[in-house]
RNA sequence: GGCGGCGUAGCUCAGCUGGUUAGAGCAGCGGAAUCAUAAUCCGCGUGUCGCAGGUUCGAGUCCUGCCGCCGCUACCA
């Protein structure tokens, strides 16, 4: 392994909606990828800042709190508590999980829309929009469906209809009707503050062209996405969201800046949150205003065009004239865009409420953390759609996890520990015992590029592989049948066996943090390699105290280099580091509990 | 409609810029071993690489058409 410069590392993790708990989908998609991201260049030494938070704005939120009987805010706190509680259950190493609510985010956010604003980068136009007779709210245009002019599906939505796929314009509906109450509703002039898009198309497609390193679905995408830039409105009458810093708009209770172009900002905004939260309110200018730092953002592929465009585009016109920006260096365009495909259930598109759907707290109720985050990386939509069956999940925690490394790992401990307490001391090597330890530390470098590279799948199959090759050296060496003559040499082989465990354990710890850090003290070792996560509370002037999930990384010892496991080290009493989970007792308790959700 | 993807052994999938007899894991069959959560190890695969053409000395890998499935189309990740 060769040794690099310090590198200054942005996680920028897509933000969970805070409408509802999140699912398997949602985790699989942003979640499980970039933590293995940042907790592999942390313990490559890497200076990572991981930060996301649940995005609270918009007007999805305001009818999901309708439906509730409670206030928007209720329904923020209420799901920020649950989504941040099962990501920190997850162990998603966040710096930073914070919330769009924030007065920092918003402070933020207006800089930017201000900025871009006083640029001439954002513009008003009058437009028809419809509101609700019934409540006299305004209507987003997929919240009214009707029959569709084209093809005459009764059920096509404003903005689209589902049967032939052709745009539509609402007012285009014959009897438009509110998805919300049923009534129809009354179309109205408004206006509204555009993004001009079209100005950055020549800047954006010289950009994203030159990505030549991006997966060629993002990059083609993204691509013909910058050739066909309008305009895009970037307000809504709504009165819940961030207030519009532009005269004739800011002191109205009705206007607010559109949800699409506040949640991207949040990736900035919980920067400098996260700067100012430890005192070093500068700090995050080191990632945001620093060309040599690598910025990757994870997220599901419905999400591309907000990251590879929508988003670049409010960096190219901020440069860094506004008030944070403060002159010190143009803000960082994303490095890497890492977009996973889509997660299926049982063969069903994820759907809430056909109940085709399992919630990330109800999974962490009956199960560990480290299987699910096995089973979403080796077998997750990481370059396709992937489908997860509690069957294949069973297996997989069964046949893969507990009986190639969990097994390995309990049977070296088991029989070190009762045959000699210690890590034993070695005899001279043979040449087979420095092959295996020069395979399994081989997987530094090959493991590590793979995960440089995003191919998680390819990683962590790589490091399944070592394992299996590490119970192959131990079969063939059979210390339970040298011990009988030659205790010594058996001391030996049990004394390279622990060495490559140790090794393997570091391999692991990206993809399997709570269970590396149980082997790294069934090891003997009285440090934290992969701790807990934990909430701070933050306060901010006389606004209602809110808890940020975060952890303290810098006191992890992991590094991501090979094992120097001390001979002579008492080993404490083994455990096994999995549960085996019985195949048909899972399967037929889990697809019950789906049928009684109401899932086919 | 536009854009894109997928279709490779019973199952889940690798196969980058075309090149030796097409691979892995799981399941199955046979054997070894018995330290270990009956976990491990060794051996065993005659697959029309969806179909039909084409380019090429040579194609799973490029091009065209067709069949089947799916996604995105500007935020339900």
């Amino acid at each position: 392994m060769s040794e690099r410069p310090q590198q200054k590392i942005l996680v920028a993790v897509a933000w969970p909606y805070a409408n509802g708990p999140r699912h398997l989908g949602h985790v699989a998609g942003f979640g499980v990828p970039s933590d293995t991201y940042a907790r592999y260049h942390r313990l490559r030494g890497n200076d990572v800042l991981m930060v996301s938070g649940t995005d609270e704005n918009g007007t999805p939120i305001m009818v999901a709190a309708d439906q509730a009987g409670v206030t928007p805010r209720e329904l923020a706190d209420r799901n920020n508590e649950i989504i941040r509680d099962d990501l920190r259950r997850l162990g998603l190493s966040y710096d930073l999980f914070t919330r769009t609510t924030t007065r920092n985010h918003h402070e933020v956010v207006r800089d930017i829309f201000r900025t871009l604003y006083e640029q001439g980068f954002i513009f008003e136009q009058t437009t028809v929009g419809a509101v609700s007779a019934a409540t006299g709210r305004t209507l987003p245009d997929r919240y009214i469906e009707g029959t569709c002019p084209i093809c005459g599906f009764p059920e096509a939505r404003g903005d689209q209809c589902d049967n032939c796929g052709n745009q539509l314009d609402p007012a285009d509906l014959i009897e438009p009707r509110s998805k919300i109450d049923g009534t129809p509703p009354v179309f109205k002039e408004t206006s509204h503050l555009f993004l001009d898009l079209p100005a950055f198309a020549e800047q954006l497609i010289a950009w994203i062209s030159a990505q030549e390193h991006w997966r060629p679905n993002v990059r083609r995408f993204s691509l013909e996405l910058a050739k066909n830039l309008k305009p895009r409105a970037a307000t809504r009458d709504l009165d819940w969201g961030v207030r519009v810093p532009v005269s004739g708009y800011e002191e109205r209770e009705d206007k607010r800046i559109y949800v699409w172009v506040d949640a991207v900002v949040g990736y900035l905004s919980a920067a400098v949150e996260w700067a100012r939260n430890r005192g070093t309110p500068d700090a995050w200018r080191d990632w945001w205003q620093n060309p040599d730092a690598r910025h990757a953002y994870f997220m599901g592929k419905d999400n591309i065009v907000f990251h590879s465009v929508i988003w670049p585009a409010q960096l190219m016109g901020y440069r860094d004239v506004g008030q944070i920006g403060a002159g010190m260096g143009p803000l960082e365009l994303p490095d890497d865009i890492a977009s996973s495909e889509y997660l299926t259930m049982e063969g069903q598109q994820l759907s809430t409420s056909r109940g085709v759907v399992i919630h990330v707290g109800d999974f962490l109720s009956r199960y560990d953390p480290d299987p699910l985050r096995y089973f979403l990386t080796a077998a997750g939509p990481e370059t396709q759609d992937a489908d997860f069956t509690w069957a294949e999940f069973v297996r997989r925690n069964n046949d893969e996890l507990v009986a190639n490394w969990g097994n390995l790992v309990n049977r070296t401990l088991t029989s070190a520990h009762r045959n000699f307490g210690v890590v034993p001391k070695p005899g001279e090597l043979t040449d087979a015992d420095e092959a295996v330890l020069a395979a399994v530390e081989g997987g530094f470098d090959t493991v590590g590029a793979l995960i440089e590279q995003t191919r998680f799948k390819a990683a962590l199959a790589e490091t399944m592989r070592l394992a299996s090759l590490v119970n192959q050296y131990v079969t063939a060496q059979a210390p339970w049948a040298t011990i009988k003559d030659d205790r010594d040499r058996a001391g030996t082989v049990l004394y390279v066996v622990l060495r490559a465990i140790d090794n393997l354990k570091l391999l692991f710890t990206p993809f399997l943090p709570f269970s590396s850090q149980t082997l790294h003290e069934l090891l003997g070792y009285g440090d934290v390699i992969a701790g807990e996560l934990r909430y701070e509370k933050i306060v901010e002037g006389d606004d209602p105290p809110y808890l940020v999930l975060t952890g303290d990384y810098e006191t992890w010892v992991g590094r991501w280099e090979p094992s120097a496991l001390p001979a002579g080290r008492a080993l404490p009493k083994p455990r096994p580091l999995f549960r085996k989970l019985d195949p048909v007792q899972v399967v037929a308790d889990e697809l019950e509990r789906m049928r009684q959700a109401g899932g086919a």
